[in-house]
DNA sequence: TTGTATGCGTTATCAG
DNA sequence: CTGATAACGCATACAA
């Protein structure tokens, strides 16, 4: 990718005061940004020439390049993107389509993702999907359609035609934050169901057994499910009865955590711990409990899953899982870039999570 | 630019079955995305009118439209949008340029500008700058190479050069998260300068004398600049000497708000407040407070600013001000868009903030 | 090394 | 109401 650096100080005047008219002879016809075309006009050469000097630049002589550079400088010529991927048939953007930008789930890992794809010459185009299907289908397509050369999304679940079409148009996609190496297209993340067995494995081993879990919707969102699915097998694995886990399904958001950590409270009994499918549900979890009077982990414990900034401010700090976002990140980047540029068939690669004990977790009341 | 390398048709079968093989007697070639023409011919029209069918409906016949829909339907039709945006001039997205997706800080106000354009039929491409200048200059290049109609801009603060470039390609831009009518471009902000004043005055009343904060960088962030600005001028509206003002510069990140905390509350005599440039930084600043066992508020004063979900979530609550995010974001769009259609010259808009009193902030010690 | 000519997939201007 | 056809700005095979 070119850098371009222009400099015009003209027609920074515009602005400031329209109150002369500063009639610059142009006839009332618009200036209108420079071409290829008016660039080799000015440094008098073809624009087959132009074009080589900003995408081959060694298939071109020093002397006409510095011309010809100059001459881009000066009219502060941009190429015109929708020409080039039209011409070239090839844009060097990836699309990347997540559920939500409002919090920070995602923006570790994406900005990783980003970072690595910007030094491969790529650019990131972002849309959020708001956790709605449909939403996410329309923005696929308008990401195909805008010449996105891959696309990264979340999670493996959604209509079999959206793969079909991803297909017939020959985009390479990849999944993240989600690992499942049978299932196409490959993924690059990690095992939901495995980290929150671990945890929860470590939740029974310190003596719990009225286990509650705030989970996210789990309707089309594969790690929601896979991570109750990490709970409730972990429970059969100690001879608890899964079907015995209070369960509690909400949105991602703060507010929700602890509207329903405030009804898992009013049950009797009580649980003596609340696992939450995320960090942020945990932090609302947390701010209930102090709202309430009852104190984490003394009367109640509380994990959360994720371990973004939040899990360290919060009082007390959250045990939770270490998912190692900008690696993942990095590493779907590498692999998405492999694909498009047919290096790979796509591999799918698993991003290993760890437990982080903090202060949220601890035995149940009344145990020892 | 490396030379491309294009994935070859076969990885074409890999994951579902098209059924009946509609072998298009293609002999090997790679089936590529169907085109106006496709549908035009399978339709048994011209591509003019599968064009209009999708652009103006009302001017085609309704028989013809049937027909027309339903080959574009049964061909997984997608516009190429480059094309459309080449022949037409026009490609109904709005860029937007935000210097960091890794915290809250802009993510309420973009989702809600991103909703309020998708409803007047806008797409959003949002770039992050890391609050680097020469990335965001290369990123208004890439977003105006793509074609965008108009551009989001956070704040005033960049180089004369990028505007002119603005005006050469007569792109509306619009800044946000920032106020000043005698700017241009216009914007759609608050009075950062006012908001952290008013907040500096209720510090002042509360009996605070030995003022410190934790701004962001002020370099080329005119936000940073004027909320410092805002705490030195109540500070000699209220008799006090502003060159007391104890300052501490960082990123807005939560380490480095913990870092600066940690070395404002070594000097000696110690501030009885800190005021801090953002949330982040003031979350950082109570964590750092409870490792030190330095009691907020109580021995020490801590605010933030912008209201995010932080504010509330941390230990003790946030004294800070509340930035309507939303509200900013669903009025820039909406004068963005009235720019861009030639409705608007570019108004400024002034945003309304209020202080939020919580926990963080009480008198100083040894007061009453 | 450089220039010429063609095509990329749409929209829009004209005729019909 | 519909069909040709000319742009749109660039990359690239081919020629010189």
């Amino acid at each position: 990718m070119q850098a371009l650096t222009l400099v015009d100080g003209i027609s920074a005047v515009l602005w400031y005061d329209e109150g002369q008219d500063t009639d610059r002879h142009d006839m009332g016809k618009t200036r209108s940004a420079p071409t290829l075309n008016d660039v080799a006009k000015a440094a008098g050469v073809s624009t087959a020439t132009v074009s080589r000097c900003l995408n081959s630049p060694d298939r071109v002589i020093e002397a006409t390049r510095q011309r010809v550079l100059q001459a881009v400088e000066s009219l502060g010529y941009t190429p015109n993107f929708a020409a080039r991927v039209m011409a070239a048939k090839r844009s060097y953007t990836i699309g990347a389509i997540i559920p939500t930008m409002d919090n920070a789930i995602f923006a570790r890992g994406l900005q990783e993702f980003q970072d690595q794809l910007r030094e491969s010459g790529y650019t990131l185009l972002v849309s959020s999907s708001a956790y709605d299907p449909e939403v996410e289908r329309e923005q696929i397509r308008t990401l195909v359609a805008r010449g996105a050369d891959g696309l990264l999304l979340i999670g493996h679940a959604r209509d079999a035609d959206i793969y079909a079409y991803l297909e017939r148009h020959q985009i390479p996609s990849l999944v993240a934050w989600s690992y499942d190496p049978h299932m196409h297209p490959p993924s690059v993340g990690f095992g939901n169901a495995a980290a929150m067995g671990e945890l929860a494995q470590r939740v029974i081993s310190a003596g719990h057994r009225r286990i509650a879990m705030i989970s996210g919707i789990t309707q089309g969102n594969d790690r929601a499910q896979a991570r109750v699915e990490g709970v409730r097998q972990a429970m059969t694995e100690n001879g608890l009865n899964a079907d015995e886990l209070t369960l509690c399904e909400t949105t991602y958001e703060i507010d929700k955590g602890a509207e329903a950590f405030g009804k898992l409270m009013a049950r009797s009994p009580r649980p003596t711990v609340v696992m939450c499918g995320n960090d942020v549900l945990a932090a609302g979890a947390l701010r209930e409990a102090q709202r309430l009077g009852i104190s984490v982990p003394d009367q109640v414990s509380v994990t959360g899953f994720d371990d973004i900034e939040l899990a360290e401010i919060v009082t007390p700090a959250l045990t939770t899982v270490h998912v190692p976002h900008r690696e993942m990140g990095r590493k779907a980047a590498r692999e998405l870039i492999a694909m498009v540029e047919g290096t790979s068939e796509g591999r799918s690669i698993c991003i290993d999570t760890r437990l982080v004990d903090r202060c949220s977790l601890a035995e149940p009341p009344g145990a020892q």
